[in-house]
DNA sequence: ATTCGCAAAGTTTTT
DNA sequence: CTTTGCGAAT
């Protein structure tokens, strides 16, 4: 098939975007505000490159999650079927180029990604060796820490204590004691990935200068989030070929806390004297009203690129800001809200999203749309693979695959128990660094070891015979290595011995990371393999995990939802010291920060939004009263539909013996709600009929209560579907449109509760029980 | 060596 | 309310 045509390509494109997609020589920033069509922008642009007889393999675009270049990889494809351009994260990029070229920066090409709390482990060894007392500080404050001076590009050789400073003087003996250690393991942390391909670009000038002239052209997406690593490993593959764009909105950095210089958006033109520069200010995504109130926000950021935010969509509804009691009344109402959109066919459940400033707020979400049973997705993708169980497993896939990982050797050397204990791992390691050997090899001379005894000595041996029995098998498939993996050292076993649900539950767990493994291996013949897929599960992020097709509500961070979109947005918790965060709320430039992540939030909606906060809130064991978040105050209320509780008015009967000033219930005379009087809606007139109940339980005005429609709910299904407990492992169904099949494995609880089915034509598929149509056969 | 229990600490955001 | 860590008992 042949690539679309030039008009093709230009048709669909308004006059800025052309500008961006036409000029494809020499450096171009692109101010894309949001939902402005940047993702258009940016395959247009390669296709129109293509066009333009330029080769697809001397182009990369890179992003920061990998849903983002899948999506513009799918996209692209729609226009130049057969292109060959790159697109990746930063980090898989650089991962790629340092396993071709370990060995220029002290590593081999196995080398295993350590996540957070692996390399947190690194870290307590390092600081343990480098004998420094932590009297003022955590080893988690250092690890941030050095993550930051990693982050500015700052390699341990090169590292300058500022005279005077004590936590920089702990860092000069720490970080380089800990880049020994990854050495030693042959392992780098997510920081390193940028940090040892910057190291390896100015060690190798030919590299530089031949992977500079072979990537032509270069797009980098979110240019306001990358750090300074991430910067010089863009200057230098940019400088003897300049043809480079970037694209971003330094109204929508949010990851300063993570090394994300601003600065290198706002300076951009500096680095680049030649630049042109192309605006995206039409948004294609919101209405009126919810772009007013993103504007109005985001224009108390002082350090900003004043920018227009216009779109020719319908004005719309009017933002909803609401004030509830407590964060289950807050749960509830968005529970109940969004159910009755759904039972009415308003609205389906994936047009929804809970978005929030911590992952903790999601609790009361989670429970209350389970009791109204509306089907939800948290996107936490972090969570399956931080189990102890998967991190078990995979520990042992890390040890194969990397044999020098210490880290994987301390975590499964005794899991499951082999009785080698802590005194014996501690001699071993003695023994591993003074020979300047792995782990694993001290482990097979452990005969040596004087301070081992005999019996200690037989069981390492053991184990390692057991590593050699297992280190034959062929790693070009996952599968069947995580399946030797489970036979060889009865790890699956172990955990049902006790034959606790907990045992069961994690046992599933286990099975359905083989499931994954299995998928991994079908989807990537060619290319995968046990390293691959360390690899990828490394560098997932949260949002990559998240099924944009399945039909769920999603709830996550306001940090996750960065270039996603949804029709009716919720955003809950706007309370001091949580929007701003406590931990943050500091000086102007991370209150600003704050405030970009507000607005991140409130441009993600196309049509609905609501903003609501609570009175009380439960936090560290009781309820506290909440202070309404500044950012409230800066919105347009008189363009808003505000409902708030008129000023409470306590009266001696509400402190009665009995009665608990702090329960967030027991506040009186809530159901009165202040409304501005010209923003009259129907939700608002069914607000008012909502009669008020009398316990002294305040109700919130609540369109269908949570029990009701379960119950209406249940008595819908319960005559098609079975119990989700009934389901056994093995059990034949059968599924309206698949067919029959068989369940493979089943993980979670109640709503949640999921099977893998393998069907006769259709192969495996994942089901929430509670939501499909099953039936026994 | 393992397990159990209690106490304290602490709740950002993520590749 | 949770999780994590440490220390004592078996």
């Amino acid at each position: 098939m042949p690539n679309v045509s030039q008009d093709e390509i230009l048709a669909p494109l308004n006059e800025q975007q052309r500008i961006a997609v036409t000029q494809l020589d020499g450096p171009l920033l692109i101010l894309a505000g949001p939902g402005s069509g940047k993702t258009r922008v940016i395959t247009h642009r390669i296709a129109n490159m293509i066009a333009h007889g330029i080769s697809s393999y001397s182009v990369v675009a890179l992003t920061f999650t990998n849903k983002a270049a899948d999506e513009m990889r799918t996209r692209l494809k729609r226009l130049a079927p057969d292109n060959h351009a790159w697109t990746g994260t930063f980090h898989k990029f650089c991962s790629k180029l340092l396993r071709r070229h370990a060995e220029l920066v002290g590593l081999a090409q196995n080398f295993t990604i350590y996540d957070m709390s692996d390399s947190k482990k690194v870290m307590k060894q390092a600081i343990e060796n480098a004998d420094v007392d932590l009297k003022h500080y955590s080893p988690d404050k250092l690890s941030s820490q050095i993550s930051n001076v990693k982050n500015n590009g700052v390699t341990a050789e090169y590292f300058q204590p500022r005279p005077g400073h004590a936590l920089d003087a702990i860092v000069g003996k720490v970080y380089p004691e800990y880049q020994k250690l990854l050495k030693m393991a042959n392992g780098v942390d997510f920081d390193d990935l940028l940090l040892h391909a910057v190291d390896l670009l100015r060690q190798s000038p030919e590299l530089r200068e031949t992977l500079d002239r072979s990537f032509t052209h270069m797009m980098v997406d979110e240019y306001q989030d990358t750090n300074l690593s991430q910067y010089q490993l863009i200057r230098l593959l940019n400088h003897s070929v300049q043809n480079l764009a970037v694209t971003g909105d330094p109204d929508q950095s949010i990851y300063g806390w993570r090394g994300a210089n601003i600065n290198n958006i706002l300076e951009f033109e500096k680095d680049y004297p030649n630049v042109g520069i192309v605006r995206l200010e039409q948004n294609y995504r919101s209405t009126q009203s919810i772009l007013r109130v993103a504007d109005q926000l985001i224009a108390n950021n002082v350090r900003r690129k004043k920018k227009e935010l216009r779109t020719d969509n319908e004005a719309g509804q009017p933002v909803r800001l609401v004030t509830f009691p407590s964060p289950q009344d807050e749960a509830i109402d968005i529970a109940d809200s969004i159910a009755l959109a759904i039972q009415t066919g308003e609205r389906r459940a994936r047009d929804f999203a809970v978005l929030y400033r911590a992952n903790w707020l999601s609790r009361a979400l989670e429970h209350a749309l389970r009791s109204v049973g509306v089907p939800y997705q948290i996107v936490n993708g972090h969570e399956f693979y931080q189990r102890k169980e998967i991190k078990d497993v995979i520990g042992y896939l890390h040890l194969l695959n990397n044999p020098r990982d210490n880290v994987a050797f301390e975590r499964v050397i005794n899991t499951p128990p082999r009785k080698i204990g802590k005194v014996t791992l501690g001699r071993l390691r003695r023994y591993a660094q003074d020979k300047n050997l792995s782990m694993l090899d001290a482990a097979r001379h452990c005969q040596q070891i004087d301070a081992i005894s005999n019996a200690p000595t037989a069981k390492i041996l053991q184990f390692v015979a057991m590593f050699d029995r297992m280190a034959y098998l062929p790693t070009d498939a996952v599968e069947p290595v995580i399946r030797v993996v489970l036979e060889e050292t009865g790890y699956r076993d172990w955990l049902t011995d006790d034959g606790s649900e907990e045992g069961f539950e994690r046992a599933n767990n286990v099975d359905e990371l083989v499931v994954a493994c299995q998928e991994f291996d079908q989807e990537r013949p060619e290319d995968g393999g046990l390293e691959a897929y360390l690899e990828q599960a490394a560098l997932v992020s949260d949002t990559d995990v998240w099924e944009s097709e399945a039909d769920h509500v999603t709830l996550m961070t306001l940090h996750a939802a960065k270039g996603l979109e949804f029709p009716s947005i919720y955003i809950v918790g706007l309370e001091d010291g949580i929007l701003p965060h406590e931990r943050s709320s500091g000086d102007d430039d991370e209150i600003e920060e704050e405030r970009r992540l507000l607005f991140v939030g409130i441009t993600r909606a196309k049509r609905d939004l609501q903003i609501s906060r609570c009175m009380n809130r439960f936090r560290r064991g009781s309820y506290w009263p909440s202070i309404a978040s500044r950012f409230l105050m800066e919105l347009p209320r008189d363009q808003m539909q505000v409902f708030e509780p008129i000023a409470q008015q306590y009266d001696d009967s509400t402190f009665a013996d009995s009665i608990d000033p702090m329960d967030p219930w027991m506040h009186d005379g809530l159901p009165s709600y202040d409304v501005n009087d010209d923003l009259i809606s129907e939700r608002e007139d069914q607000v008012k009929e909502s009669p008020a109940k009398a316990t002294n339980r305040p109700t919130f005005p609540r369109l269908v209560t949570a029990a009701q429609f379960a119950a209406e709910q249940e008595a819908l299904l319960s005559d098609i579907r079975l119990h989700p407990e009934s389901y056994k492992i093995g059990m034949d169904v059968e599924h309206p449109d698949y067919g029959i099949g068989r369940i493979l494995t089943l993980t979670g609880e109640g709503q949640k509760r999921t099977a893998t089915i393998e069907f006769a034509k259709l192969g495996k598929k994942r089901f929430r029980l509670a939501f499909c149509n099953l039936r026994a056969v």
